[in-house]
Order: structure tokens, then sequence, then C-alpha cells
RNA sequence: GCGCCCGUAGCUCAAUGGAUAGAGCAUCUGACUACGGAUCAGAAGGUUGGGGGUUCGAGUCCCUCCGGGCGCGCCA
């Protein structure tokens, strides 16, 4: 109706002869929630977008608008203030049928559109298979499992997916060392350390008892096999038990194998399917693709002049593969060191034919540190995933990871997430959630029930903030969802448990002593059920438990 | 040298170009005959690293300088 206003408003200053282009209407007035309460229930700044090209004054348009809002159902009061802020007060009771209507959708309420029809490819970890994960793995699995989850909330089809790195260099690295500690050797020079080499001797000695006695070259590649699958089934048990999923494990092997009927391998075919887009060139003997007609600094080759392929080669294979299975969307969640492989991934997909700026997306996390350290992998004194998991419980680590934005740099204090306190605000929001859960049993044993709901009894000052903070649940996981920023989810829960705790703290749902029960206990039960309902759905979006007890 | 990210309260960090920049922790003052106080009410704490620009409006966008992190291979 504000927009039915406005077009008015704009054809009266035409006749008024204010020259408005054609069109100009199309720039649809949009509401938002104002930050402080005291703006009202809705704000709108179209006023001051549009005052300047209507030939008025923000105030006086706002002035105008207002008063036609102000006519309208359900709308108990009109302000402008400020520059030209126009705020909007709806009706009391209007707002307390939220809380039945939570209550009735359960699960399902939070959800949205936003994203609906959008069909989305989400590779996440991809850590190589030839050692544990680490702490900047568990960021990424804990923030690439959130998203997952808000995406899908917000109507998307998601494949969540895990590149495994199981060809090229790394992995006869990885197999050198550790067939160097299954002989009792040093390690190579340039091979894997830590105990966990030694612990997969162990496994490959249990496996192949006689492994020493074969032939030199068999003893690297049953080396090399059995520790890769045992190292990844260990990163697969490190993010189930992390309660992370992924419905593809994709083995870069695959884009290697060549086909049984004398067909190239996935590979070849991709360097051709490049080629034919006309982005690739051969010089020097090696195969180029020209990525600096999308912005990267330098073109990169793809097939040496060796004749091997470059890993860039298998990214391009493996991005195609996504396509072809049917994932127009892509999005690569990768770590702050990769950030320069970001250029090349947005060439990929133009020198595929795609649109590097709607088709790939590509996030890039900051390092997380302990203590100020950067962790490395080959030095062999990472810290695990495992064991921060068990150490400060799988709650409690999803949810410090995932209520902090990718990009900016996170540092984690072992001492204080040791604590267990509430300095970690997980505790502060499941113990909200576990108090809904007790008052209403509390409520239960006492006979207070939900047979009645009348939502204008609904009216202390709390309960207006706490259901406002209600409604905006759906608004913010489709925020989340289209801004990839689950941090958002856990910031609102904050908030949330913090009204819920206010509302606790001035509204009672059972009745003291001997008081009797009325409606107004009874609306209140929903709105409690409410508030816990929403608070459980959205631990649900971080992969955090929602507890009944503390 | 080039590129990306970051710089906000004592600390850890929020804030989709909107109104008086917000939380938690720490500090100080209150509320325990309690629907579990793992809570709540309040106080104090800021030139958003410096400077310039765009805009009705800038922590946010542009330029520049300072400081920090990371990356720049026919490695993966």
């Amino acid at each position: 109706m504000l927009a039915a206003d406005l077009a008015e408003l704009i054809s009266e200053r035409r006749s008024a002869g204010i020259d408005i282009p054609e069109g100009f209407a199309a720039e649809s007035p949009t509401l938002e929630r104002p930050r402080s309460r005291e703006h009202g229930d809705w704000a709108c700044n179209v006023a001051l977008k549009v005052a300047k090209s209507l030939g008025m004054s923000p105030r006086d348009c706002a002035d105008w608008l207002a008063k036609r809002l102000a006519s309208h159902d359900g709308i108990s009061d009109v302000e402008v203030a400020g520059p030209g802020f126009i705020n909007i007060r709806l009706e009391a009771g209007a707002a307390g049928v939220l809380a039945r209507t939570i209550v009735e959708a359960g699960a399902s309420y939070g959800t949205n559109e936003g994203q609906a029809g959008r069909t989305i490819n989400l590779e996440f970890v991809s850590a190589n298979p030839t050692g544990p994960l680490h702490i900047g793995h568990t960021r990424w699995a804990a923030l690439g499992d959130a998203i997952g989850r808000v995406l899908t909330a917000s109507g998307a089809t998601v494949a969540r997916e895990f590149y495994v790195n199981d060809a090229g260099a790394q992995m006869d690295r990885f197999g050198r060392s550790v067939l160097a500690a299954v002989r009792g050797e040093a390690a190579p020079e340039d091979g894997y350390v830590g105990s966990y080499i030694d612990d997969l001797a162990r496994f490959v000695l249990e496996r192949e008892p006689d492994l020493l006695t074969r032939p030199e070259a068999e003893q690297l590649e049953l080396a090399r096999e059995i520790a890769y699958e045992r190292q990844l089934s260990e990163i697969q048990g490190s993010l189930a038990a992390f309660n992370v999923t992924f419905d593809v494990w994709f083995s870069e092997r695959q884009l290697h194998a060549t086909g049984s009927d004398g067909r190239g391998s996935l590979i070849d075919e991709a360097v051709d399917r490049l080629r034919a887009q006309g982005h690739v060139f051969d010089e020097d003997g090696a195969v180029w693709v020209r990525t600096t007609d999308f912005g990267d600094d330098k073109d990169r080759v793809i097939r040496r002049s060796n004749g091997e392929y470059t890993y860039f080669a298998a990214d391009a294979a493996y991005y195609l593969s996504k396509s072809d299975r049917g994932y127009a969307h892509k999005i690569y969640l990768l770590g702050a060191d990769h950030h320069g492989y970001v250029h090349r991934l947005k060439a990929l997909a133009g020198s595929a034919g795609d649109d590097p700026e709607r088709d790939i997306e590509v996030l890039i996390g900051q390092l997380v540190s302990v203590n100020g350290a950067r962790l490395s992998k080959r030095a062999g004194n990472i810290i695990e995933m495992d064991d921060l998991r068990d150490w400060i419980g799988t709650d409690a680590l999803r949810y410090s990871l995932a209520r902090y934005p990718a990009n900016s740099p996170l540092t984690l204090d072992p001492e204080l997430l040791k604590k267990r306190t509430n300095d970690n605000p997980v505790f502060y929001v499941q113990y909200a959630h576990a108090r809904t859960h007790n008052v209403a049993a509390n409520a239960a044993a006492a006979g207070v029930d939900r047979s009645a709901f009348v939502p204008e009894l609904l009216d202390a000052e709390t309960e207006s903030v706490l259901l406002g903070a209600l409604q905006e649940f759906p608004r913010i996981v489709g925020q989340a969802a289209e801004l990839r920023e689950p941090h958002r989810v856990a910031r609102y829960l904050e908030d949330l448990a913090a009204d819920y705790h206010r509302w606790y703290d001035t509204c009672r749902v059972t009745p003291l002593g001997e008081e009797a029960i009325t409606d107004l206990h009874r609306t209140r039960l929903w709105l409690n059920d409410a508030a816990g309902q929403v608070l459980r759905n959205g631990l649900a979006l971080l992969g955090v438990s929602a507890p009944e007890r503390m």
C-alpha cells in the first residue's frame, strides 16, 4: 500500500509540473526494522531517497506519505522523524498472534523463500587426506555446514561437497613419509611429520605385516593407499562427530582416470572444452589458460611442457563436473592462504563460458589462530579438530566458530573456551532454551495449559519486545543465507535469549501461590513455547543442540 | 614491488549507505521468602588507525597514508 501511495504522490507531482522520468516508480519502497524500538515497528526511508527527484524536501515528502499511511487499517501510529524517516507502529494485539503462529509452525518457522529455486553446490573443508583436520578446517566445517543449513532453510537445493585431493605430488610425499615410519627411518626432507604418521605406519603394518618383504615400488604404493584410506576415514569420522555431513566426497582421481574405451580423462576433456571456448593457447611447449582475460595478473599453465597436468587442470575438470552434475551456482569456501586462487577460479568459470560474477562465488575465510600462533599441518604441531572438540565440546566449539563472520581474523583464547562459563554465549542461549522448557514443565505441573489464547493480553513492554524479536527470525535466516553469513543467526539468538530472559523476569507463566490461573497465564505459555521453538530452530541452523536442561 | 583481508570501548567482537555506533567479558552499584540467580536492573567505558572525497546521510563506498595478517611457481 505504501507503493500505491507513493505512485499517487509521483503522479500528483507530475501534474504539478515537476519533471519525473518514466519508470521512476519502479524503485519500490522498502520497510525495515529499526534498530531502536523507539522508532516504531517498521521504518521506511523512501522519502529520503526520492525527495530530490520529486522536487520536494524529504520532510514534506515523508509528511505527505505518513498522512496517507495513517488512514490504513492495522496501523496505529505513523510519525515522521529525523531527516525524513517514516516510523510506523502497528496496532497492539496484531503482534501477539505471532506466538500461536510460531507454535503451530514448529520446526518450519524461520524457513523462507529467499533462495527458492536455486540449486547450489557448496564445497567446503576439502582438506588433503594426508593428515588430521586442524583448527582452520574446523572453522570451515562449522561455517560451511551452517551456510548449507541456512541456504536449505531459505529454499535452496544444496549439495555439500568435499573435494578429496587424493592425486598429485603431496600423496607421494605422504606415502613416502608413512613408509619411512614403517621402516623406522627418519622422515623424508619434504615429508609429513607428526605422531599421526607413526600411527598410520602401525596401521599399515597391521594390515600388511609382510610389507617390507615386497618390491620397493609396491611397498610405497601399499603404504600410501592403506594410509590414505585410513586417514580419509578418520577425517570423515571427525566431521561426523562434529555433526557436519557431506552429500558428496569427490575424489580427484575420478578426474585423472582415463576411460575404459580409450577415451581421455575428464581433465583431457576439460582442457578441450576450455580450448573450444577460446581461452586456451600453447606456448613454450606448455598449454595455458588466458586467465588474464578475467582479471588474473598472469596467465596460468594448465599442462606442463613435460605433458603433466597442473593442479589447475584438475580444478578445471572439477568445476566442469559440478556444472555437468546440474549445479549452475557454485560456492567455494577457501582459507585466506588460498585467496590467490580466487582469480583463477573466477577465470575458470569465465573460460568455461559461464558468468564469473553470477555462477561462481568464492568465500574467503581468514585464519583462526590460537595464542597468536599460526598453525602448520606440516610442522606437526597442529591443533586437531578432534582435540578441540573433546576439549570444549561440539556445541561450544561450533557456536564460537559460527558466531563470527568468515572474513574477520579470529583469535580463540583456549583458556577462555576451556572455562565453560557464560563467557561463551552458547551457554547463555542454550540456557534460555532450557528455561523455556522448564517454564513449560512448571506450567503443566500447575495446571496451566494452552487451552486459551488471547493475544491482546500480551501487552507488557517485555512481551512486545520479545514478539518483535520472534517476528524477525525468518528475515534473519533469509539474510544469513543471502549474505552467506550464519553468524547473523548466532547474534540474533543472543539478542532473542536476552529478550526472553527479561520477559521471564517480569512476566510469570505459572501463577504464584494461590493465585488463580487466567487466560493471561495460558496465553503467556504460548509465548514461552514460541520463544523455545525459535531458539531451538536457530540453534539447529548452527548445528548446535538445544538441551532441555543444562 | 603487486594483490586480497583486517584495524570499532581495557579485552573478544557486532552493526545490508540510515536515526543517539551496539553486545559479552572485565570494573563499579543494586535485586536471592528464586516458574533453576548459568538470571535481571543500572553505571562507567568511543575523534570507528590518520587525512581527503562522494552522498540528504559514511564504521560501511572511493583516493591516500600508517599498522597488522595472508598470498603472489610449468608446487599442490
